[in-house]
DNA sequence: GTTGGCACTCCCGGGCGACGAGTGCCAGCG
DNA sequence: CGCTGGCACTCGTCGCCCGGGAGTGCCAAC
């Protein structure tokens, strides 16, 4: 079966070119897998792979590299997730089990992930609109400044500033307090919006009223609704060294949350790591790049995205192994809370 | 005076090397800066500013560039603030005005020094120490699990998680509430231990001492209570090509928040802008860059500081003027709330 | 279908020399 | 005494050439 000789080839040649970062020529690959043929041979499939549009040549007289396309034959079809050492599991395990809250918990995945990694990793916050309502509190902090802070299921607290063009005294506040937490206590945001509308609170234009339609917008707010953390942005570093080109609109597209959040894509339930190889995605600036990402949540619901994102030419296996691990984890410990 | 006359070939020499990035040469020098005399003289001039440690040529038959010292002498006594245009002053009320709460106010902040700098910016949020606590609550996520919320004056919430050994229930926690928020309201971070000390809460090992506990903690813990946001880092790109040994260590030292404390120092009142040059600062991986920054906050009092971290070869005065503006602005929107 | 042989291509690194920017020094001038 | 023009010198940069070597494609033979 020449065929699947075809694809160990291409397979030494993903597993070479990760490790050495050289294009990789015939002779050195029988050298260093035992494929059991001659050199020519392997030029003889080399040249069948690039026809299929596998793998490439820098120049001519150079050895090949894997196109995105090979790295997603690879991807799919020719490499097991390898599972994780005990050390490393013990090593998430250790620094995700000191977490104090919500915030520690997704600040230390990212940095463990990168760790783990190599690569920067991404972590998204937990998505508001899966979650329900713990508490809702109403602080004024000025006569015509209120505080509107929301605790979540998740753990994530949500606040949210409200001018007002009436001074209100605290009675008026302890009234809209209880009436707000009876209406909302124990909903999922989703649903929310729509029991605070059933109150029918009478649009008099004045505190209670505006104090409604912040709520509203909190809940539907993607701006901090849909944060994501990112840790490892040094491992940018090892892109080579066509620097401002290739580095600078990465960490510029990093301060972007909006990308990441569509690099990190819609949340996956069950396990499953998604592999984003290079152009495949819509983004020029992560043309050279790859986001390995998957789902996290208690339970089997997803509630959030994490992953990390490295050069096109990266460790599949052993990142997706990381990446899944860690969600896991974090699932669990979201599970206890 | 030819005293007077090294001086301005020093500041020429900065302005030069500022916007070229290149060694300046004696016949440069007087081309571009009407100095009035030959390139002899400023030669002889450079050799004496040499002499003097000020500036340094990278090799024989080169041009000068400025050592720190030549650069402290240049901040210190060679340049004066410039100040903002018009458009730039309206850029940052329209970009901060919007601000929803505390944390937009900073991440605005901190985009738009990065933005007008072209550098890292760093925006350290309000101390707690300084703020007082508006409101405190607690709220039961799980009958063992606590969540205590604080709301300081500032806009700040923190939130602390605690695990206590046994059950609690609803009435527990509504008595321990109001107890806890009528001993801590109004306080001043700093001082609110000591009297939640007095309280005299029994250390029955239960319940409330957990809490309590927790809220000391929470209170005097520099994890969550000195964060630092961070923006602009692909402005390190600007930073030439070594890039492995001269970014990476940079980008890393970005994600320690540590660091970037001690680098922002401490926060000073009344508008003095402090900058940090090169290795004057303890920290290996910073000796190519300088740190300009100062504090802000409410009133005459800073809560927190903020600022820039760029090359040692930065426009000093405008970087200055960027900083000390946007300090102004923010400890402006602090006073109205 | 596999293998060894062979000519060919082309990148990479080192050596070389011309060029030019910039300096230091010196003698002369106001 | 300080400034100036002149001049020799240094040294990094750039373009160039060239040999070595890795790797290929093709072909004839098994």
């Amino acid at each position: 079966m020449q065929d699947e000789r075809r694809l160990a080839v291409l397979r030494a040649i993903v597993e070479d070119y990760v490790s050495t970062q050289e294009p990789v020529g015939s002779k050195a690959l029988v050298e260093r897998h035992g494929l059991g043929v001659s050199p020519a041979t392997v030029r003889n499939d080399m040249a069948a792979l690039e026809e299929e549009g596998l793998i490439t040549q820098p120049h001519t007289s150079a050895g090949r590299i894997p196109t995105d396309k090979g790295y997603r034959l690879f991807v799919d079809r020719l490499t097991t997730i390898k599972p994780m050492s005990s050390a490393e599991r013990r090593a998430i395990a250790t620094i995700l089990d000191g977490a104090l809250d919500l915030d520690d918990v997704v600040q230390r995945s990212v940095r463990l992930l990168a760790q783990l990694t190599h690569q920067v990793a991404l972590v998204q916050y937990p998505t508001l609109s899966k979650s329900t309502i713990r508490h809702l509190d109403i602080v004024d902090l000025a006569p015509t400044r209120l505080l509107i802070v929301l605790i979540l299921s998740t753990g994530r607290v949500e606040q949210r500033l409200v001018e007002v063009s009436q001074p209100v005294t605290q009675d008026d506040v302890a009234a809209l307090r209880s009436r707000l937490a009876a209406a909302m206590d124990g909903r999922v945001i989703a649903d929310a919006g729509a029991s605070l509308r059933s109150l029918d609170i009478p649009d008099d234009g004045g505190v209670q009223s505006a104090v409604v339609e912040a709520l509203i917008e909190a809940m539907s707010d993607h701006r901090s609704s849909e944060r994501v953390a990112v840790g490892g942005a040094a491992n940018l570093a090892r892109f080579g060294d066509n620097f401002e080109v290739s580095v600078r609109p990465l960490l510029e597209a990093l301060e972007e949350h909006v990308v990441l959040l569509k690099l990190l894509g819609e949340a996956q339930t069950g396990g499953t790591v998604t592999v984003r190889i290079g152009h495949e995605g819509p983004y020029q600036q992560f043309a050279t790049t790859s986001v390995v990402s998957t789902g996290y949540g208690p339970g089997d619901e997803a509630v959030a995205n994490l992953g990390v994102v490295g050069p096109t030419r990266m460790d599949y296996p052993g990142t997706m192994a990381a990446v899944r691990a860690v969600a896991r984890y974090v699932s669990r410990i979201l599970d206890e809370a």
